[in-house]
RNA sequence: GCCCGAAUGGUGGAACUGGUAGACACAAGGGACUUAAAAUCCCUCGGCGGCAACGCUAUGCCGGUUCAAUUCCGGCUUCGGGCACCA
């Protein structure tokens, strides 16, 4: 048998062995506590790179950690294969974005076998093919016959560069996500989701998560942004009508001196009088031309125009000239704001500017803020001032006390408003999950009956390049006739973004070859949720939201029991290189294909594990790749090294060890407690492989010429072949198998540590004076706590430092530390 | 501006509910083996002082609580992330 370490057959080897015996298949088991495992599913751009390496690590320590633990594990893969990149590169290559997608997770697949990963790969699927995005057509009219899907007309954000509109959560500080093209804004028809009638449960759930970490569910709720206020109606004067506002600072309504409204107002141009129409659509003209963007930037210049209307302060009865200002936005709130210029920095810049009364409402304890000399708005809380009956008041209080008053009179009503916007999914482009949709010149939007479905993606499309979607062009999928009166129609061409297929994915992976309707609910009731759900960071509102608002409309509808997709989530960080994320264009890019093929599948899961805790960003190093293979090597070599002595091995007898074998047998088990401690309950993966480090360290040069000993290094090196399983697969097996063992490891059940022998006989315990280290005393285990202040106190070193002072107290921390304070 | 994180040797990191700071690994230096190299094995490795035993000092900075603080509290600094004319 070869002595040397060579990964490459040994992996081989397993890797098909596996494969043949389908060793992760998993059905429904009513045995066995259910596992759902899931990493983030990969977008097949053609290659896997170090990212992907590291997530799918740490998914199959779990998975194979938990499998050993004796639960029913499902650990599926698959491809979200709709998109742009599939797209370009055809316009690119002249080639069909599905020939590109294919051959891409072709290879992909490969790459990901070759790591050893503990998949179901029959569970395996793709979102463009046929038996999953016909489900989710059926699945939006579904929603469409609920009115969760709907289409309006409206402002939506347009990367010019993809040619396609982006959902608010696609743009990223004004770019496009994907391309970071600068996003303007485009008035279009577009459908919807109407994830904003979720935005309580989103949000009220997040506090329900306790698996998730704390700053992604705090993301979650700053963009849902759930704010508590009032709307409050302002009588337009000399009108039977009143302009509605919202505010959270109802506190603040005295101080309310005029009026500013959003230039896309509905009622704008209405309450603009005559000579000053002119000036007033000028205003409204040029608003509409900024880009959108640029002007909700912080330091854009506040600019307005008077509409020449007034309207009265409720609770003042004060004259408030009426404005439109280009801070002011129609999709928050009521498009209209009271204005403050006191106590609302905005407000105030604007009053300055245009020559606007100011009023102070609140002062602050100690000082006295004087309208004349402020120099910037006083947003803060403070004692209520010229506010009639509410003055002396802490205005927190005067904010209930308002909203109540005004309440009572039928002049506002206390109200919550949100952040978040319903989520645009139509997409100008080719590759994706076309939108069921019929337009009719006659009955309108119909959606195409279910019988009807699916609505292929046509394959023999041509590209251009330039101009839009190739549907829109191809007559032969226009073309329609209406599903109700049967006239030419024309089919939707938008495709839904892919987002959407990523948010129900985890659902059809409970139950892919089923095909008589979305989801087979007995699968999917026995698998969701998922147990463990592992990702990046990146995702925490895009992907994140998306999948949880999905999971509580099929609940709605009636396809699931769960309500949260994911229990608990792990965010892995990132892999650095050079101080910089691996990228091509930095040229720091590790290729995983190279590595396995100098290192093996076993050193890059490895080292991806031992360098950094998993939500931590990894910092790739060479060196410390060369130094995992180093421990794997030194494993192999010490197990060949030891193999005829533990062939040769009588059965142990725990209870007939000299004291030098207790103490190499403590080791092992300490290590056994150690590593299930820390996969079970924190996922310390780094801790974990370095005790086993310290155990090799420890069983490496150990050689005792006792009849026990051939017996304890078996149990020794057998358990650490057990602990390192779920992070080298295939080394593991490997030694298993040479150890003589006719089972495979995959089928061996985690080890138990023996609680008799992690006992400890004697103890170091360290001896402080005044909190600094003096001493160290070994003593026998059971030691009672006054033997232990005597010798502490009867140290040599000790008294040195104890000489002339009086022992004022002595604290012992059971079989640990003694503190001696004297003084 | 608001809201979250984080900061420990030359480097990645460890220290779990306050109790030996620096586990484990990488790098570096020295040595053994070798004709030589690679591989492997052994030793040293926060700073300052000392031949040494050992002492002092040290977890971003300043202060506090405590017998004892990397850990808890208050105030800063720097870096990273999220949100942002959201009324």
């Amino acid at each position: 048998m070869e002595q040397k370490y060579s990964p490459k057959e040994i992996e081989q080897k397993w890797q098909s062995i596996w494969e043949n015996e389908k060793t992760f298949k998993v059905s429904a088991d009513g045995n066995k506590p259910k596992y759902y495992l899931l990493e983030m599913f990969p977008y097949p751009s053609g290659r896997i790179h170090m990212g992907h390496v590291r997530n799918y690590s740490i998914g199959d320590v779990i998975g194979r950690f938990k499998r050993m633990r004796g639960f029913n594990v499902m650990h599926p893969m698959g491809w979200d294969a709709f998109g742009m990149p599939a797209e370009n590169a055809a316009i690119q290559n002249k080639s069909h974005p599905a020939t590109w997608t294919h051959e891409n997770i072709a290879y992909m697949r490969n790459q990901i076998k070759k790591m050893g990963f503990s998949y179901d790969w029959d569970r395996e699927l793709a979102t463009c093919d046929l038996d999953y995005y016909r489900w989710e057509q059926k699945l939006f009219l579904e929603m469409f016959a609920k009115g969760l899907a709907y289409k309006k007309t409206s402002f939506v954000n347009w990367c010019p560069k993809c040619e396609t509109v982006l959902a608010n959560e696609q743009v990223e500080d004004g770019g496009c996500w994907r391309c970071d093209s600068e996003v303007n804004q485009k008035e279009l028809d577009q459908w919807f989701f109407r994830i904003t009638d979720y935005a309580e449960e989103l949000l009220e759930n997040t506090f329900k998560l306790p698996g998730w970490p704390e700053r992604v569910l705090v993301m979650q709720r700053n963009w849902i942004g759930k704010s508590f206020g009032c709307e409050i109606d302002f009588p337009v004067e000399n009108s039977s009508q009143s302009i509605r506002v919202f505010t959270t600072r109802q506190d603040t309504v005295f101080g309310a001196t005029f009026m500013s409204l959003a230039p896309e107002h509905p009622r704008a141009l209405e309450l603009t009088t005559t000579e000053r129409r002119d000036e007033v659509a000028g205003f409204i003209d040029k608003i509409r031309k900024t880009d959108r963007i640029k002007r909700t930037a912080d330091d854009f210049e506040k600019e307005g125009v008077f509409t020449g209307s007034y309207c009265t302060n409720p609770l003042t009865g004060a004259r408030m000239p009426i404005f439109l200002a280009n801070f002011v936005l129609m999709d928050y709130g009521t498009g209209a704001v009271m204005a403050v210029p006191s106590h609302d920095q905005r407000d105030f810049e604007f009053a300055k500017k245009y020559n606007l009364p100011f009023k102070v409402v609140i002062q602050p304890a100690g000082t006295f803020l004087d309208p004349l000399t402020m120099s910037e708005a006083y947003t803060e809380a403070g004692i209520m001032t010229n506010s009639g009956q509410f003055d002396g008041q802490q205005s927190n209080d005067a904010k209930e006390a308002i909203a109540d008053f005004l309440q009572a009179r039928n002049k506002g009503a206390k109200t919550v408003n949100f952040r978040l916007r319903d989520w645009g999914i139509s997409r100008q482009r080719y590759w994706g999950n076309p939108i069921p949709v019929i337009y009719c010149g006659y009955c309108g939007v119909v959606p195409v009956p279910e019988a009807d479905l699916p609505v292929v993606l046509p394959k023999d499309v041509a590209f251009s390049g330039e101009g839009g979607s190739p549907l829109a062009r191809m007559d032969s999928f226009v073309h329609c006739s209406c599903p109700v009166c049967g006239k030419a129609a024309r089919r939707e061409t938008d495709t839904m973004d892919t987002f959407v297929q990523s948010s129900w994915y985890f659902l059809r992976f409970c139950c892919p070859d089923f095909n008589s309707g979305i989801l087979d609910r007995d699968s999917v009731d026995y698998w969701m949720s998922v147990d463990q759900y592992i990702g990046g960071i990146e995702h925490a509102v895009l992907h994140l939201l998306y999948a949880r608002f999905f999971t509580k409309v099929m609940r709605d509808l009636g396809h699931i029991s769960a309500d949260e997709p994911f229990i608990n989530l792990l965010t892995q960080g990132m892999v650095i290189k050079d101080g910089a994320k691996m990228s091509k264009s930095k040229g720091n890019v590790v290729d995983p294909d190279a590595l396995i093929s100098k290192y093996g599948a076993d050193t890059a899961r490895l080292f991806s594990l031992f360098a950094a805790p998993p939500e931590k960003d990894l910092d790739w190093n060479d060196q410390g790749v060369e130094g995992s293979f180093r421990f794997l090597s030194r494993i192999w070599k010490l197990v060949h090294d030891r193999l005829d002595m533990i062939q040769g091995a009588r059965p142990l007898d725990a209870g007939s060890l000299s004291a030098e074998e207790r103490a190499l047998r403590r080791a092992v088990h300490k290590t056994i407690r150690k590593v299930s401690e820390d996969l079970e309950e924190r996922f310390h993966f780094n801790t974990a492989i370095a005790s086993v480090m310290e155990l090799l360290n420890i069983l490496q040069p150990a050689a005792l010429s006792t009849p026990q000993f051939p017996a304890i290094m078996k149990e020794a090196l057998q358990s650490v072949i057990l602990l390192m399983a779920p992070f080298v697969p295939h080394i593991t097996e490997e030694l298993w198998q040479r150890l003589g063992n006719s089972e495979h490891l995959t089928q061996i059940a985690w080890p138990d540590y023996d609680r008799s022998a992690v006992v400890d006989e004697e103890l170091l315990v360290v001896v402080q004076v005044n909190g600094k280290l003096r001493s160290k005393i070994t003593v026998a285990a059971g030691t009672s706590e006054d033997e232990l202040k005597t010798l502490s106190l009867a140290d040599e070193k000790v008294a040195q430092f104890i000489e002339g002072l009086t022992v004022r107290k002595v604290i012992c921390v059971q079989g640990k530390l003694v503190n001696i304070v004297a003084g």
